[in-house]
Formats: structure tokens, C-alpha cells, sequence
DNA sequence: ATAATAGTGTCTGTGAGACATTATACC
DNA sequence: GGTATAATGTCTCACAGACACTATTAT
């Protein structure tokens, strides 16, 4: 280091709003701290960047170490938190990312033994999390419902071969909005490099069986699937 | 603090991607580094952010200190920047703002005597600037085009009352394209609370004198002023 | 009058939303 | 057949882009 003493001294964090949908309920993964700062109380995971890592890294470690979730298929920067007293143990600026996530069932909980588990959005921002977490989740939450107009990351939260009702129930869990099925179709479908059908149908459903998609290529998705007026 | 002595410490600084537009040229500013690392080079304005100071605070001083540019329309967070490596003196994260002004006419400089001029944004993203200031120019310049459309942000380039020619050079020197200016006058002004009318004309033109506006409390217009596909 | 710019009208194509219709499975 | 879901077709309305046209100023 060649700063002088007296230049200011910050730690800095990583957080990690990790959305998914199970079963048609849009939910975030949250961990329960355990020793230390706000102890028992509910955080989203994350923790110190280490001296070499990238902050991107240091979330996707974060994330894995305080929850067992591996590879989310989104990971990207949401904002940075820093107000003086965000933490009270001293001068914490946190990098805040946003994750999303097919379906991967219960969390185990990662390997440092702390609990995790998905949580409802609507319950989530309800609590009262540890720090300013609830201002960082809204912002996660705010975030993700805008990307689903523009950018494919709707697929981001299905496996990677999924159906056309699996993208809507999707869009519906996450605008907490109802869809219109033959309109949301055609829309989905008809959105350029958006969806590339598989030639193969889904078996195990009630009525005619679903084609196949895999994600395109398109890093936006045009025309918009705009949430209505 | 209550952190023990062996965690990670950073260095927090904050730099500006201040765009104005000056006779129809879509234009950043940009300081000249004096002594110490990168001394002579052209970088974004910026600084350390001071022990008991939010991040928006931080940048709002830096920008005038270095540039002598106070107040401008706009001020929010763009992103950060931290990879190991970026400042060859530690490890420093950077939280990167995205400002917007109308045209104040030359920069005088800052207080402390340093060098600031307004620069095309094109010359600018050509010159080799400081640490990864080039990376964080392209993605407030990104960020800037893409509000464009969907956010009243092309206010924020123009003075307090503006006609919508004003407005459709912001958005022809941002975008880089021609636009209709028949079409613009009826889209802009047809989007709900983003123009309000101000009864008087602007005089000094050369035809027919043009309605003023100011802004109006719509923080998302609608519909969206789309860039031509 | 002419030039220049502001602002309106009109036409056409595209797409959204509502909703009817057809297709293909399971019971 | 009855029911459920997938997928397509049709109709109407709103808006985008192209461009003709009118309005109001300066020279």
C-alpha cells in the first residue's frame, strides 16, 4: 500500500438477494445469523470480500458458503449500501448483488452451519431483516420485476428446458399479476431470439402437452413483454 | 470498531460520469489528475469518501471540488467497481455516480486547482483515462442512453424551462440519431406528466416561436419514447 | 414573398388485449 | 365423451413512423 495513514479505512460486504419461484411462490433466500452483530436475526447472505477476490466472486462464494446454493443462473451488481451507521460496528460498505435461481428445493444451509431458507417475498419484506436489508431486498425485488420486461431473465428461474407455462407462471409469481395464456403465448413466442423451441413436448400434464424451449441467445427481448396498464 | 485486526481492509472512493450536452454535442467531464498516481492523465472526477459521509454526499463534494460544477440535475448511484488491481496503490472500490447538467458553459475547474474541461463523449471514450475509467464512462453512458426512454432524464440535460426542440436535440445528441420532429412534438408532449406547459414562447428563434415547458412529476414517462429499431 | 421552424392531421403497419376456436392429451 | 391445457385465429384499439399540411415568426 502506498496511501498515507491517514486516508479512511472502510470494510467492505457483499450481499445477496437470490430470488427463485417455487411452486408459483415468488421467494428470496435469506440466512439466519448466528454469532455476533444482530444474532438470530434474519439477513440475506453475505459476508467480507476477501484481500484478492473480485467482488462478483466474493458473492457467488458468500452465497454458496451460507446457503449450499451453487451457480445461480444470474448473478449480476444491484447497488452499494453505505451510509455511516448502516453497521454499527464500524464503516461497512456492502456491494449488493442480485441472484436468480431455478427451483433447487429446500436450502440446506451452507457449510459454515448457519440455517438458510427461501422465504416468500411478501413475508420476507415483512420482517424486520438484519441492517438495512429490507431496503436492499425492495431494491432486489424492484429490480428483477423490471428485467422481466426487457431481458430474458424470466428463463433464469426455470430449468433449462421449460415450457411456455413455465415462463408464464413466472411472470405471474413475480408481477403478482394474472396473464392472459393465449396472449402471453403468442407474446413470448414471437419475441426474436427470445425462445428456441426443442421439437420435444413436456409429458406429465393434465391436458395437451407443452413444447419444449431453451433460452435464446438475446440479451433483450423485443418487442417488451410489458406488464399492463 | 468492534472488527478484529485481521479483516480485509479497503480504500472507498467515489468518481462521476457528468454528462451535459453543449451545442448539440453529448458531452462528460473530466478532470486532469495532478500530482500523484496517473498525474497528467484525464479521469473521471472523484475521490475518497470521507469517514462520516454517505456515498451521494461524497460524490455531490468531489464533483464540485474538482470541477467547480454544483448542483446538477441529476445525482444516483451507477455501480461499483472493485476488482484487486484496478488502483496500483490497494485495494480500492470505487462507487461510480452518474450526474446529469444542463449546459453551465466552460468548466472553471474545482478548488483545489485542478484541471476540468468538457469533452465529447465520443473523444472522451477514445482517450486512454485513468484506472478503469473507461469501463465506468461506457456504462454511464449506457445507462444515460438507455433512461432516455422510459425516464423524464432529458430534463435534467436542459434548463428550468425549455421548448421541445431543446428536448429533441438531447435526445439526438445522446442517441447519435435523427429523430422526426413531428412525431417527437406529438410523443413528447403526449406523454402523461412529463411536459408541463408554461403558456409563453421562447423568442429568439428563427420560425415559429416554441412553446415553453418545464418538467413535469412523472418519474417513468409512458409511453416510453422508444429508439427507433 | 420566402425561408425557417412549430405544431397538427392523416395514413398505414404492428402489436396488445379480449376472446373464440382448434388441437391433443388424460380420465 | 368430458375436461383440461396448449396453441392459433380474429377482432379492435392504440400507437409508431412517414409525411403532407397548416401556423407563425424573421428577413
Amino acid at each position: 500500500m502506498s496511501f498515507s495513514s491517514d486516508y479512511p479505512v472502510f470494510y467492505v460486504t457483499v450481499d445477496v438477494v437470490c430470488l427463485t419461484v417455487r411452486d408459483g411462490v415468488f421467494s428470496v433466500l435469506l440466512a439466519e445469523r448466528g454469532e455476533g452483530e444482530q444474532k438470530g436475526r434474519w439477513a440475506l447472505p453475505g459476508g467480507f470480500v476477501h484481500p484478492d477476490e473480485d467482488l462478483e466472486t466474493a458473492a457467488r462464494r458468500e452465497l454458496e458458503e451460507e446457503t449450499g446454493v451453487r451457480a445461480p443462473a444470474l448473478l449480476e451488481q444491484l447497488a452499494s449500501y453505505g451510509d455511516p451507521g448502516r453497521d454499527p460496528r464500524g464503516r461497512v460498505v456492502s456491494v449488493a448483488h442480485l441472484a436468480v435461481a431455478p427451483d433447487l428445493g429446500d436450502a440446506t444451509g451452507g457449510s459454515d452451519a448457519t440455517a438458510a431458507a427461501w422465504v416468500s417475498v411478501e413475508t420476507a419484506l415483512r420482517k424486520r431483516l438484519a441492517f438495512d436489508h429490507n431496503l436492499i431486498l425492495r431494491d432486489g425485488v424492484a429490480r428483477a420485476r423490471a428485467k422481466l420486461e426487457w431481458s430474458p431473465v424470466a428463463a433464469s428461474f426455470c430449468p433449462p428446458e421449460f415450457t411456455v407455462a413455465d415462463l408464464r407462471g413466472v411472470y405471474e409469481a413475480v408481477w403478482g399479476a394474472r396473464l392472459d395464456p393465449a396472449n402471453f403465448h403468442r407474446k413470448a413466442t414471437g419475441a426474436r431470439g427470445f425462445l428456441v423451441p426443442l421439437g420435444r413436448t413436456a409429458g406429465g400434464g393434465r391436458g395437451r402437452p407443452a413444447q419444449l424451449y431453451r433460452v435464446g441467445s438475446a440479451t433483450r427481448i423485443h418487442p417488451p413483454l410489458t406488464i399492463s396498464d
